[in-house]
RNA sequence: GGUCGCUUAGCUCAGCUGGGAGAGCAUCUGCCUUACAAGCAGGGGGUCACAGGUUCGAGCCCUGUAGCGACCACCA
């Protein structure tokens, strides 16, 4: 039975378990159904649950609820990712806490300390996607660095090495001095900053004259080794071949020119520091100039200038500008804004660096990759995001694949201390494969956690053993869902990998949401402090509320807005069907004897008017959801729920189905029953992947055709039937009532005073007849009378018409004449100006030519109608 | 600098391949009608940013303008 008040908190968890221990959440693993599958986005091991995940987890489910009801063979598959970086920092800060360092652990020891901190954290956020109600199979779920997905990486490092696509040089890289390691172009935010310009000037050697130059960063000039400009700079033609005196260092540096100085920028002279800079990275290859460090990897300043050795770089930068200026050689300090590279993850400040690391080549990667998308072998859903996808693949750059870490995937390389050759292999091999030496060494750097994900798709499923059951059964997967944010970090790496190790795409769409923002549309973050926790929010509202909040009224791939209106109104909705179903419940005759009218031959025949109404929208209801859901249009196809079960099934349905539930007849009663059972639950189904809870729950209430619970019951399917007349009527019929209520608020008629209802139709008199109670409950009628001639105008009646029905209500004291006259003058006005619409449109040539037949003919259909009402209008007004 | 997106009711947003502007909240009026006051019934409220164009017909398609936002690149 069902509780009398709605509580989420009483039944939330309880289903959650009965659905997991019956093994709902596991694949049928039925070689005769269709497999469907789709792979979690692994968060971060020892994250929480934020609304990215709560709705990034409700779109999944959704997805996965829905095709496990149409009967396929169904597998989401759950999982966390390692996020080296993250959790590095983490234990790192633990450890600096109690005064030590990774150093002083040790490899091994500070790896043990890691796992720790993954399992007493970890974990939490699958206890959170349990409340969210999420339906995948954890037994099957993975994490990165578990055994199975460390051989995959492995194996996928080696095949990329082997075939050429992995090397190690020694380049530019991004380095972020805190976390002490190399991070890849994508893990780079840039941010603006406040700043200033420093104009300094180097003397031009044996000449009284300076070259300007400008810096946002002057403590690098230690390390300058030129000074730049544009060969067809006519200003300095002169100038280049001389030599100008660097100034604190009294370093002698030539004035080269090269192609990249921007002549308009500045003075058109640059500063070459080729150790700290990309750009002078480049020149200074090109031109072979040296190349010497200022700082060390952690800012720390060397030993170019005594008296600010061993500061960091930021704390020299005011000594050296005072230096600069006590030699003359600052020429201005100017306001600046420019943009910064940080550390996505700690948001320091990376120093761009020259070191040896490892590279994934790209560009011929990305091909086939691309072209998927172009092809539409693969989809992205909406389409617009496939520009991300393009701009970033069409202009990468080779993937910085090595991080300075220790946690996470370990590279497997060797180096042997006797040739130096590179052993790549998955065990420590024995002895150097070109020498034979036993003296090796693996490399200390570990792998781009990226690495990792990128393989997610077909790691999880048992790859590298392509013999894997999983892997046969559900490789290609069908749907990945994320936000925007991860297109290029995560996307477009598993299309990569996917395409290169089991040729073939990792999966049919790409399906691509917004980012959940706060109620002013910023960000979620930590520092704003800004952040919703969606499990105070299920505390709150409970799961199927927050699923709701997250997808009505919104639209795939644009950002939302977090509303606590919203989950106001998810949970009223909830509170509504309870009530329903409480109400259908409570009035419901025998269970057996409704089973038993549902396996009636002539079951139709005993159908009313308004069951044949709210049958036939439903039919149509359902061809709609399932399709609204197969494109992805999450959004329409739960307002469109929320609309049918409230305004039309609850408003009307429910109201029309009181009298025969009151009524004495028996009969009556089990047709009404049947209905109200049967629209309801074929709504729960439609409901369900929405929200699994509430709907599992009453539905376990309602009529018992079978034992099957909701959640694996039958998807419902469009039935073939056609009420289109019948529905026709009864939407007539609501209007008519609609504008009874109207006339009676605005003349503040109470509900207890009726009055007699006089019908004129001649072509829905049985109709009426056969809902002649409804409509003297719903129209306040004390009495009703059907005519089929309107020979008989009762005089001084309030008059209602609709096509093919006129409704007279005598006045009786209810309003006054004028007021009448007044209220059919409008309706004149009104249905004057449709027909004038209908008459131009018609009128038109260009229309009744060119516009579609069904279109001219709807239309004329139309003016005919509004013509004939208009008539009866101005008859009543003579 | 490049790319993409957004601009619709007081607020937050929907609006499918062009064919009579919608929801929720807010607001106003009237209702304790035995499922529901977390409710019921009724109402008000919109030059669909602006300017052109295509079309019989434009919120929707094209061009331009303005404001806002995101992403990518990154010039010292």
């Amino acid at each position: 039975m069902l509780e009398n008040k709605y509580n989420p908190k009483d039944f939330e968890d309880e289903l959650y378990e009965d659905w997991e221990k019956k093994g709902y959440f596991k694949p049928s693993m039925d070689k005769t159904k269709e497999s469907f599958c789709i792979m979690m986005p692994p968060p971060n091991v020892t994250g929480k649950l934020h609304m990215g995940h709560a709705l990034d987890g409700t779109i999944q489910d959704i997805l996965i609820r829905f095709k496990r009801m149409q009967g396929y063979n169904t597998l989401w598959l759950p999982g966390s990712d390692h996020s080296a970086i993250s959790t590095e920092m983490k234990v790192v800060e633990k450890l600096r806490k109690e005064g030590k360092t990774k150093q002083d652990l040790g490899r091994e020891k500070f790896l043990e300390e890691c796992w720790d901190w993954t399992k007493l954290y970890g974990g939490e956020i699958q206890n959170q996607q349990r409340k969210l109600g999420c339906s995948c199979d954890w037994d099957r779920r993975r994490f990165t660095l578990d055994k199975g997905l460390s051989d995959a990486v492995l194996e996928e490092f080696i095949n990329l090495y082997n075939d050429g696509y992995i090397y190690k040089g020694t380049r530019m890289v991004n380095w972020c001095p805190s976390c002490n390691t190399a991070i890849s172009d994508a893990e780079v935010e840039y941010k603006e900053e406040q700043s200033h310009l420093w104009h300094l000037r180097y003397k031009i050697k044996d000449e009284e004259k300076y070259v300007e130059v400008a810096t946002t960063r002057p403590e690098t000039m230690l390390g300058d080794t030129a000074v730049a400009v544009n060969p067809t700079d006519e200003r300095y033609k002169d100038l280049v071949g001389k030599v100008c005196i660097l100034p604190i260092v009294n370093r002698e540096i030539p004035i080269i020119a090269d192609e990249f100085v921007d002549k308009e920028f500045g003075t058109g002279c640059v500063k070459i520091t080729p150790a700290h800079d990309p750009n002078d990275y480049e020149a200074g290859k090109r031109n072979n100039l040296e190349f010497i460090e200022v700082f060390d990897s952690k800012t720390i300043m060397k030993d170019l200038m005594p008296e600010v050795e061993g500061m960091t770089a930021i704390e020299a930068r005011p000594i050296i500008v005072d230096k600069l200026r006590e030699l003359g050689a600052l020429v201005s300090i100017e306001d600046y804004t420019h943009n910064v590279g940080t550390c996505e993850r700690c948001k320091t400040k990376i120093e761009p660096r020259v070191s040896e690391q490892w590279f994934v080549k790209m560009k011929d990667l990305a091909k086939p990759a691309i072209d998927a998308i172009k092809n539409e072998d693969v989809k992205f859903v909406p389409k617009k995001y496939e520009k991300t996808y393009f701009n970033w693949m069409e202009n990468i750059e080779d993937w910085c694949i090595s991080r300075q870490l220790w946690w996470g995937h370990r590279i497997p390389a060797y180096y042997c201390k006797e040739c130096n050759h590179i052993n790549v292999a998955k065990e420590r091999p024995e002895r150097c494969e070109k020498c034979g030496s036993i003296n090796l060494e693996q490399d200390k750097d570990s792998l781009d956690t990226w690495f990792s994900s990128a393989l997610w798709p077909f790691s999880t499923l048992g790859w590298p053993n392509k013999e894997a059951e999983d892997l046969k059964t559900f490789y290609p997967t069908n749907v990945l869902v994320t936000a925007y944010d991860i297109i290029t970090f995560w996307v477009s790496r598993m299309m990569v990998s996917g395409l290169y190790a089991m040729k073939e795409k990792p999966f049919s769409d790409i399906l691509i949401h917004g980012i959940v923002r706060d109620s002013q549309g910023r960000k979620m973050s930590k520092t704003l402090g800004n952040g919703v926790d969606p499990i105070e929010v299920i505390e709150k509202y409970g799961a199927d509320a927050l699923r709701f909040s997250v997808l009505s009224g919104t639209t795939m791939g644009n950002d939302i807005r977090y509303m606590p209106e919203k989950l106001e109104q998810a949970s009223n909705f909830a509170n509504k069907i309870w009530n329903a179903a409480k109400f259908i419940i409570m009035n419901r005759k025998e269970e057996e004897k409704i089973i038993e009218f549902s396996k009636e031959d002539d079951l139709e025949e005993k159908l009313q008017v308004q069951d044949k109404w709210i049958l036939n929208k439903l039919n149509k209801l359902v061809s709609e959801i399932t399709n609204n859901i197969e494109k992805y249009d999450l959004g329409i196809a739960i307002d469109k729920i929320y609309n049918f079960m409230w305004n039309e099934f609850c408003d009307w349905y429910i109201e029309m189905a009181k009298i025969s539930l009151y009524s004495d007849d028996d009969n009556e009663k089990i047709k009404t029953s049947y209905v109200l059972d049967k629209v309801f639950r074929t709504c729960l189904k439609l409901l369900h992947p929405f929200m699994p809870f509430i709907t599992s729950k009453i539905y376990d209430n309602l009529v018992k055709y079978d034992d099957k619970d909701l959640m694996v019951s039958s998807w419902p399917e469009k039935e073939n039937i056609d009420y289109e007349k019948e529905e026709d009527f009864i939407e007539k019929i609501k209007e008519m009532i609609v504008e009874i209520r109207n006339i009676r608020a605005t003349k503040n008629i109470h509900p207890s005073k009726k009055s007699k209802l006089i019908f004129i139709t001649n072509k829905y008199e049985h109709e009426i007849e056969e809902i002649k109670d409804i409509l003297l409950k719903l129209g306040y009628g004390s009495s009703l009378e059907i005519k089929v001639d309107n020979k008989e105008i009762p005089e001084d009646s309030i008059n209602i018409i609709q096509e093919g029905i006129e409704l007279y209500i005598p006045q009786e004291g209810l309003i006054d004449k004028e007021e009448e006259t007044k209220r059919l003058e409008e309706e004149k006005k009104r249905l004057e100006a449709e027909v004038l619409r209908c008459e131009k449109m018609l009128s038109n040539p260009g229309f009744v030519n060119k516009a579609p037949k069904a279109k001219v003919e709807e239309e004329q259909e139309k003016l005919k109608n509004y013509k004939d009402m208009l008539d009866k209008v101005l008859e009543k007004l003579k």
